[in-house]
RNA sequence: GGCGAGGUAGCUCAGUUGGCUAGAGCACACGGUUCAUACCCGUGGUGUCGAGGGUUCGAAUCCCCCCUUCGCUACCA
């Protein structure tokens, strides 16, 4: 019988920079998921990625200095190398700059568009002109613009939107059809109440602010926006082709059994990308899993903190498996969980150490002691035996409930409560009593195997979480990989079996002192703190500009004019037009400086202007240049002028 | 503001449709044990179950109100 077909992915990872441990968090989750569905007979596809377009990455790139490819390769090598690290076993590392992909895209698209699904039109909203970005309403901070703070004015752009009212009743039904649809539960009614219900808007799909996307081939000027880019990731990571014939993976593995992403990207998930499906034609994926985060205890992860966690800081102070166990282990489902030094030093050193190190060691160093290493099972059994033999079988079962409702911190603590209870055995059958009694060789004997069958049995459904860990027990035991038909008999362990004579030690014992000092030594420098100085603090600004040239700076044509009429500008809130003076030429120049100063005020000032700016037109009113002003936390502006009189006309360098 | 989730032992949290003296893990204390990584096993809680009111024979669990924390609130990749 063939194997049923198992399709897993994470979201793919925006190239931004290095991804922390709660990025990594993700994969490693994943990748537990996706190596359990392994173990219980899937033929399991595991896909990531890279999410690499968008404005925020060209900006990037410009002030590194770097085209955008090169940056995104620098960005997404980290991001695979971490992965890698992590020992994630994923089938398809896929790049949204990769050409199959690009193209596909462009063919999604258009298709959509003629289709009728996607229509031109124009999206406003406010606009920043100095960030050349666009806002809404609510993003806004006390109006004003989200970044720098300044004021943003009501503008146009052209752009393609999405027709998503059009799909929004058969979302809702097929989300009301399918309760498992939307994990946690909890994040159902989110979108359901706050999206769904109220009526869709439609979504803008492209861009013509930034260059760095995937062009629309029918309109060039457009690029398409991160919607319809990232999230079809999914389908053409399978080869999937909107103009049929699609690749035999897209057949076997579409639908998705499961979209593991974090709890923010829900939205996009569980509403646009359900209906770019539907309007395609394409079934919805079964599953939509948004996964809580994980924080720390003191504060938020922040680089100017210097206490940012990263994945390969913590493997290189507590190697790989135990990173991956502490993240899938403190993970709760549905609220986020605590990450801190001394929380991941408790857990290894109770449970990885003292639980399960110990109870390997011990097992292993006593049938070197009385039996020269041979395990041998001589059938001698007690009442005692059974209650460890029925716990280990079931084991198996409590596992798979777990993870069949994805609750893999319960899957996991399932499996190191069959190392407890092996301790347990141990105490109860005491085998350095029986190994002085005589007669009692054989016994012993017993206790010995059926102690090392529990621990085969453990350390095999403990592969998905610890893949390292797993296979170096049974390599300590000198046992092959256990399958899953053979986990339902107790006994599967071959009697007269030599364990390894020299017992590696699995997890050591840590100090959270010394662990604390070597955090310290790995970040010497936590960010150095700016002075700040006493009773005048200043004004710091939100967004520091990249670094110009001298050359740069003389772009700009800077004198000195003086006002020699100002009126307000009808039917504007805030705008002056003044005529100023500079030299032989009278400029008329638009200001937004009304609430500050009246136009009898400017009349006479002698002000710094910018002569070689483009001309625009401000309220319909031409302006001619730019009047610089220096402007205050509160937004109050003051007027630039020299210090000594000086002769309008005069040019400042 | 609207919608939603939570507030249970020092810490992290379980507590199904209301019902035996409210639980687990960690930490702590004591006892046992010595095969083992000062480890393992056992024992130990006067916790106002956020505050108040109500329904009920009986509520952490249902209803009302209040306090408090957090999440979501559309074009951000």
């Amino acid at each position: 019988m063939a194997k049923k077909p198992y399709y897993i992915t994470t979201a793919i990872a925006y190239t931004s920079g290095k991804p922390h441990i709660g990025n990594t968090y993700e994969i490693v989750l994943a990748d537990s998921i996706a190596r359990y569905k392994r173990f219980v007979g899937f033929d399991v596809r595991f896909q990531t990625g890279t999410d690499e377009h968008g404005q925020k990455i060209e900006l990037k790139a410009q002030e590194k200095g770097v085209t955008p490819k090169e940056f995104v390769d620098e960005t997404a090598g980290e991001i695979k190398r971490i992965w890698d690290l992590m020992n994630t076993s994923y089938d398809k590392f896929i790049r949204t700059t990769d050409e199959d992909h690009e193209k596909m895209v462009q063919k999604i698209f258009s298709k959509l568009y003629h289709k009728g699904d996607i229509y031109k039109g124009e999206y406003e909203g406010m606009y920043c002109t100095p960030c050349e970005s666009f806002f809404t309403e609510s993003q806004l901070v006390d109006g004003k613009c989200p970044d720098c703070g300044r004021e943003v004015s009501p503008a146009k752009e052209e752009a393609y939107f999405f027709k998503m009212s059009k799909y929004q009743d058969r979302l809702i039904k097929y989300i009301e059809d399918n309760p498992k649809f939307i994990q946690p539960e909890s994040r159902k009614n989110e979108m359901m109440n706050n999206f769904l219900k109220p009526g869709l808007q439609d979504l803008c799909v492209s861009r013509t602010s930034f260059k760095w996307g995937i062009p629309v081939d029918f309109d060039p000027k457009h690029v398409i926006y991160v919607w319809i880019d990232a999230l079809s990731n999914y389908i053409t990571g399978l080869g999937y082709d909107v103009g049929g014939g699609s690749d035999k993976l897209y057949d076997k593995y579409w639908p998705a059994d499961l979209h593991l992403i974090g709890k923010d990207i829900l939205r996009f998930h569980t509403i646009y990308w359900p209906i770019m499906l539907m309007a395609l034609d394409v079934p919805l994926p079964k599953q939509i899993f948004g996964h809580p985060w994980l924080l720390q205890s003191d504060g938020k992860m922040s680089k100017s903190k210097g206490n940012v966690i990263y994945a390969d800081d913590m493997v290189k102070l507590f190697g790989v498996d135990a990173v991956r166990y502490f993240v899938l282990h403190e993970m709760p489902f549905e609220n986020d969980g605590v990450i801190s030094w001394e929380l991941m030093v408790e857990r290894l050193n109770s449970d990885l150490a003292n639980t399960l190190g110990n109870l390997v060691n011990r097992t292993v160093s006593m049938s070197n002691k009385y039996f020269g290493g041979i395990v041998e099972n001589k059938k001698v059994a007690e009442e005692v035996d059974q209650e460890l033999i029925e716990y280990a079988l079931d084991t198996r079962i409590r596992v798979s409930t777990a993870m069949d409702r994805l609750r893999v911190a319960d899957a996991i603590t399932e499996i190191f409560n069959l190392f407890k209870r092996c301790n347990k055995y141990i105490d109860e059958t005491m085998p350095w009593a029986l190994a002085k009694e005589e007669g009692k060789q054989d016994r012993l004997a017993t206790v010995l195997y059926n102690l090392v069958e529990s621990i085969v049995i453990g350390a095999t459904l403990l592969e998905p979480y610890m893949p390292e860990t797993s296979e170096k027990i049974l390599a300590q035991l000198n046992s092959p990989k256990r399958k899953v038909n053979d986990m339902v008999r107790f006994g599967g362990y071959k009697s007269g079996t030599k364990v390894t004579e020299t017992p590696e030690i699995l997890f050591a014992r840590l100090d959270i002192e010394e662990v604390l000092k070597k955090v310290e030594e790995m970040t010497p420098d936590p960010e150095p703190e700016v002075e700040v100085v006493e009773g005048n603090p200043g004004i710091d600004l939100a967004e520091k500009k990249p670094e110009i040239t001298i050359d740069d700076f003389d772009k700009v044509q800077l004198r000195v004019g003086e006002v020699i009429a100002c009126e307000e500008v009808k039917n504007s809130k805030k705008l002056l037009c003044s005529q100023v003076k500079i030299g032989s030429e009278v400029r008329q120049i638009v200001s937004g400086i009304k609430n500050f100063f009246s136009p009898e005020d400017m009349v006479g000032k002698k002000v710094v202007v910018v002569t070689n700016l483009k001309p625009a037109k401000l309220a319909g009113v031409e302006s001619q240049g730019m009047i610089l002003c220096a402007e205050d936390a509160e937004g109050k502006l003051s007027i630039v002028t020299t210090e000594t009189e000086v002769p309008h006309g005069a040019e400042i360098r």
